[in-house]
DNA sequence: TTGAAAGCGTTACCAG
DNA sequence: CTGGTAACGCTTTCAA
């Protein structure tokens, strides 16, 4: 009568005190022995029975009650964009992750769609990171600022073209990749160039300063640089396309690659011939521009590794009161191939 | 000289005892008014001046705290793979989160690189999350599986191609996507067909099972089937193409469409006619590949709508005791274009 | 309508 | 070398 239903999957979670029960030791042993504290000697045979005891349990720490404990996580927040982020940033961000992860940091990302900057900042500081490492795109005001700081966040960076007052910068200064483009354009001899503009929200983070960088290229070279809203889409491609040579423009440079490979093919289709009456330039170097003819130009961009940056990281978690530091992180260059 | 050189962004972090102090209530109010206690009745002066309170202060809930007292967190915990996943996933796991926002979850995901199965559960669990919804290459193992469970994870959810012994499933079953291409190869007549499998380490674990499906589409067709090994790179498709004759085959899946891309440029710069003398189809259905010419063959795939999922894990969450349940997600159909 | 107190799981301090 | 104890921040009885 006395028979317990409790079916294993639903019984109670193993605590640190279940554990010192089996192992016939005390709590604090049991802590000493599963985190290798090295101040306090305890005996071997002791050791294994404790770690038996966890073993067998299938006991795990529970991370909040040593949070709460210790004052501090270790966990790193990234703020997960709404939208996919660039290749090349995916690539980044996994390096990122795993540096910080060799430094003992928890890295945790944490989406934010539909939530404005504030009610984001709040969201995040409940989880009192010891850091926050914003992208691009990811909204993110003085006063979010404000709020995780005062939340325990030793560390506020963010990650993406341009700087946020108050908060460190990793800057990927997107403007590189347009004046580069545009620079080989005008090194090619043309003057009046073409700039894509996605319509697909969210890229607006990445394009405008694409197009700055372009426009500073531009006013050097004295050029004329011409705006050209597209969507991911071919009737909308084949669209300007259509009305191309009522713009005048001998030099496009279309954002990056894919909408360079959409663009250039609705060109094509138009009877517009690539590069002889038009320039074609992405961003990006895709393995897939290599494979059109003429072949794309391309702008490759280059990002810093993420090993020291989580170094970097680290080193302002451990020393956090100094000024805003800025790294750029982005280099760009021309890559030519037929399509200018 | 008793000027305390304390910056504000260096303070102690606010709790809900000063929140109280400050709105001279007690810590009990404070909790009641902040989260909307309808058992207890507060007066709406008392409510405004703990409101004023908290929001001098800049004052944030405590995650850990709160949920350590709850016994249980709403943190559903999406492991992030080693590998981009494909565009398809991307949006899918996003809206999957929102739904999951809507239902008042927090999702987080946690990577895991360069740990094993075992480690990655107990990282996992040592967040106590309430549910695990885990994407396929995902490291997933029964003791991992069975460490969840016993750490208070309600719900452990599989992701991916194929179910995992002991855990509830939604599959994209990528048998699908190749018996798809192999049926429409078929159709055009084709009994010698190529199976591109991409070398890149991480993507095997979609590749094996469209493999698989074209295996036996093909049994069910008479056709033979052979596997073509493929880096994602020229060379590598050059020397591919070099040997295309010596195959003797005369259609080929490419696994996706990038892939696709890559080969189909390759057989042509070596004179192989596609689709007169190779039909070639890719997967996902990308923009780009309607560029090509000629445009690209490729099986569109379909991932049913988040929100439904969302409500799903919800019900697991709250109804643990079932047998797994296993739910396809995933419908293929070839789309033809001209390279088939 | 408000306040006091207990307790969640952990670890650090201090006696034994 | 080991064991008791207090405290981290929060919510929730129970009592006033």
């Amino acid at each position: 009568m006395s028979q317990l239903p409790e079916q294993p999957s639903e019984g109670p979670v193993p605590t640190s005190a279940d554990v010192a029960r089996l192992a016939g030791v005390s709590r604090a042993t049991v802590s000493y022995v599963l985190n290798n504290n090295s101040t306090v000697r305890i005996s071997d045979p002791t050791r294994r029975r404790v770690r038996e005891a966890a073993g067998e349990l299938g006991y795990v720490p529970h991370a909040a009650a040593r949070s709460l404990r210790a004052g501090h996580t270790r966990m790193v927040l990234l703020p997960a964009g709404n939208h996919p982020a660039a290749p090349l940033h995916h690539r980044f961000f996994h390096e990122l992750e795993s540096g910080l992860r060799r430094l003992d940091y928890t890295v945790v990302q944490h989406g934010s769609l539909g939530l404005d900057a504030e009610e984001a900042a709040r969201a995040w500081a409940e989880l009192r990171p010891v850091a926050v490492v914003a992208p691009g795109g990811i909204a993110l005001t003085p006063q979010g600022i404000a709020v995780l700081r005062r939340s325990g966040a030793r560390a506020v960076i963010t990650l993406g073209p341009q700087p946020v007052e108050g908060a460190h910068a990793l800057v990927m200064d997107e403007r590189e990749v347009g004046r580069c483009a545009t620079t080989h354009l005008l090194e090619r001899g043309r003057r009046r160039i073409g700039v894509v503009i996605p319509e697909e929200r969210g890229v607006g983070v990445f394009a405008e300063p694409r197009l700055a960088g372009a426009r500073r290229a531009a006013a050097g070279g004295g050029a004329r640089i011409e705006p050209l809203p597209l969507r991911y889409e071919e009737e909308s491609a084949a669209a300007l396309a259509a009305r191309w040579r009522t713009l005048g423009l001998d030099g496009v440079f279309a954002y990056n690659d894919d909408y360079a490979m959409l663009l250039m093919r609705a060109l094509q289709d138009a009877g517009i011939d690539v590069p002889g009456e038009t320039a074609v330039i992405g961003a990006e170097d895709l393995m897939l521009g290599r494979l059109l003819r003429p072949r794309l130009s391309s702008v490759r961009m280059e990002l810093a590794t993420a090993q020291p940056l989580a170094d970097l990281v680290d080193r302002l978690v451990r020393n956090p009161g100094g000024e805003p530091e800025r790294h750029d992180l982005l280099s760009a260059r021309a890559i030519p191939r037929e399509s200018t």
